[in-house]
DNA sequence: TTGTGCTTTACCGATTCTTTACCCTATTTT
DNA sequence: AAAATAGGGTAAAGAATCGGTAAAGCACAA
């Protein structure tokens, strides 16, 4: 983590607002208020991501864009006052790879951030992604990210883990969760299984639990 | 610790909910009703954050703020009612660090306050609170503040900090209190845990007890 | 006994988690 | 191809848990 990410933004308040949020999350930043020494900054790599105005005050944030892209592949997220969709296209197809319109929330602007970082990670062929169950802590991991489960997901996580690669039908998920004998409704089970699958993906880990038409889950 | 902070809010019951709410975590409060010395007595130096009305009866809020901004670094929050994007931009703007929609829970507020203070603490380089326990004396210290503990209080301590990292069940940590084989209830547990947490968190260290929904707590 | 401080219980409101219901898509069977 | 069955996704109903408050219970000393 600790991403490193340049703001280019000619508004200098709002530019040292996006900087002290993002520095609250742990990110280190960089400011420039003007195109000036963009791409130089941009091709030293010290980089993670790439925060750009479309209006600046010397250059286009647009021709800006496809100057960096072809200088290396970093993230790049637009922040432009227009909402026109051709403005969206002619942005994307620069080669930002998100963009944020003004005025944007802070939060927004750091779920898109996260979102776009943890790609571009992925991309960079970070695919060996591990799980960890710590027990005794009664927390998981994938790599060095917690993900956050319900006690029923961690139980069901557990029953997966301990034996990948077997079938489980949603009868024998159903009585190794829960102790007392309840019965549920079958689609109970989905809904767990869809949500710790949904909580694994969104921490970049492979969907591992395959579904066995007609028959149930098997963890693999 | 024991910050000081400063509420400019009209709606005068609001106001003291607000203020009641944060003395009875360990905070100073000193309330305002309209913009009328705020500026004065920010600059005294005497606060270590404010809580800001979007609208008072006098002057507008964010004018207020910037002109606070002009005068020191204190961390502002501002309280608004208004929702759309472009005025939580302007405050932030204009030199708020954080902003509180209203209607906004007193739990949430504090929150948000803690961070702002705890951001603002180790911009001034202080370093993070630490704990010592005389196990010999039977006292309890953050940093050199006396924490006065009960009996039980001091167990629970002992057992979570001798085991940071590890979860433990109620049901558990009962067992571990008690030596004979007595059985409470398990909401016993909580207030234990809440008065304990309360105590330490009064004393400025951050609240090292997380509860684990459905299982219990761990010390972290 | 009365008072004081600590512990335990009871309860409420808020939050979080679980289960169900529903709709739509995918797969299998007729 | 049409019908039947199974599964995925969403959202709302329902249930459990948790934190906070306050009062009752207890122990011990004055």
């Amino acid at each position: 983590m600790n991403a490193h990410i340049l703001i280019v933004e000619d508004e200098r308040k709002l530019a040292s607002n996006i900087a002290s949020y993002l520095e609250a999350f742990g990110f280190r930043t960089t400011m420039l208020h003007d195109g000036q020494g963009v791409v130089a900054a941009v091709s030293g790599g010290g980089f993670d991501a790439v925060l750009l105005d479309w209006l600046l005050p010397d250059v286009d944030g647009l021709t800006l864009c496809q100057a960096l892209r072809r200088q290396c592949a970093v993230p790049i997220i637009m922040m432009t006052a227009r909402v026109e969709e051709s403005d969206r296209i002619d942005g994307l197809d620069a080669g930002a790879d998100d963009y944020l319109c003004k005025p944007f929330s802070l939060r927004e602007m750091t779920a898109r951030l996260r979102a776009l970082l943890r790609r571009a990670q992925m991309r960079q062929g970070k695919p060996s992604t591990g799980l960890h169950i710590d027990d005794a802590a009664h927390r998981v991991f994938v790599d060095s990210d917690e993900v956050t489960l319900t006690p029923v997901e961690y139980r069901l996580l557990k029953i997966f883990h301990a034996n990948p690669g077997r079938a489980f039908t949603r009868y024998e998920l159903q009585h190794r969760i829960y102790t007392d004998c309840r019965i549920v409704n079958d689609r109970t089970i989905n809904v767990h299984v869809k949500n710790l699958r949904q909580k694994l993906v969104a921490c970049g880990f492979d969907d591992p639990i395959a579904t066995i038409h007609g028959i149930g889950y098997r963890w693999s």
